[in-house]
DNA sequence: ACTGAAAGACACAGACT
DNA sequence: AGTCTGTGTCTTTCAGT
């Protein structure tokens, strides 16, 4: 027991510096940017670079390098915003629920929130109907559903993913 | 004769086919996957893999590539959806409301919804104080701002970007 | 629209400061 | 920790099918 592992930086032995930053300002905004393309950007040769980003995917700093595909453009041109609380409380019905959201491939994103809903899912679909089918079929299926509120997105304002500015 | 232009991939000439989706599938997960990985993977050669993935860059089916930073090793531990009602909601208040969010960081996303709220936003912020700090000073110094409610993210439940599968 | 080859650019590892 | 240098691999273009 009680080996809670501290933290990220400090059981890696590595804190995240400025260059380390500046080196994520790159490559949050394009992947595939070269690794010479960053090195000249950050002022320093590739070597320490690459080394660097090798470190970060290791720590998990760097979670994925995720290629955006425009929603409307596959045919994905619905976004909901959808609350659902369950009936029952206890660890299986939750896990039941967690389980079901992963399979989903509708659901792109689910949080565990506070207030009077449980979840929040965000939800893609090919048009109303499929989001119907959504709802009726495949989220309200799971018998321990009590309340499904629906909000759906009419325009996206913004969206992004930079969170190292 | 009826001009109407039609959609996206009509006007440009190319629509997507079943090689794009699978090359956008390797993508998707890794967006630094060589040419030759991904050729290996959807059974062609290096070429018309290039090629394709050039297209779908110019058309817009590929946004961008991402690299996603894991928020809390960045000292980005809170996520709040926060939902915002205007006062006025004549085109030049709105305008003014989206300029704002803009130029918020901390806001990653902001969409236009249906129901009481006009919109909704994801906002991250290094802990309770710092999101009080952009509650109060920064989103409510806008004197246009009606009601706001926040709701905050105890757990993620899941986080994708696929959007094909 | 694809294959195969060929030139230039890049990633990655090594020796060194 | 960093720069410099070299080798194998990849991207990217072009001729051919």
């Amino acid at each position: 027991m009680a080996k809670l592992a501290k933290k990220e930086e400090s059981t890696s032995g590595h804190s995240i510096d400025e260059k380390d930053l500046a080196i994520l300002r790159v490559l949050q905004q394009n992947a595939r940017a070269t690794v010479k393309e960053i090195a000249d950007a950050v002022h320093l040769s590739t070597t320490p670079v690459h080394e660097r980003i090798k470190r970060m995917e290791e720590s998990g700093v760097i979670r994925q390098y995720a290629t955006l595909v425009d929603h409307s453009k596959v045919k994905k041109g619905l976004m909901v915003i959808c609350y659902v609380s369950l009936k029952q409380h206890n660890k299986n019905a939750g896990a039941r629920f967690i389980k079901l959201v992963q399979e989903l491939n509708e659901v792109i994103e689910c949080y565990n929130i506070s207030g009077e809903f449980d979840f929040m899912l965000k939800v893609v679909a090919e048009s109303m109907d499929a989001y119907y089918d959504f709802h009726v079929n495949k989220l309200s299926q799971s018998e321990n559903i009590g309340h499904v509120q629906s909000v759906f997105v009419m325009g996206i304002i913004k969206q992004t993913h930079v969170l190292v500015h």
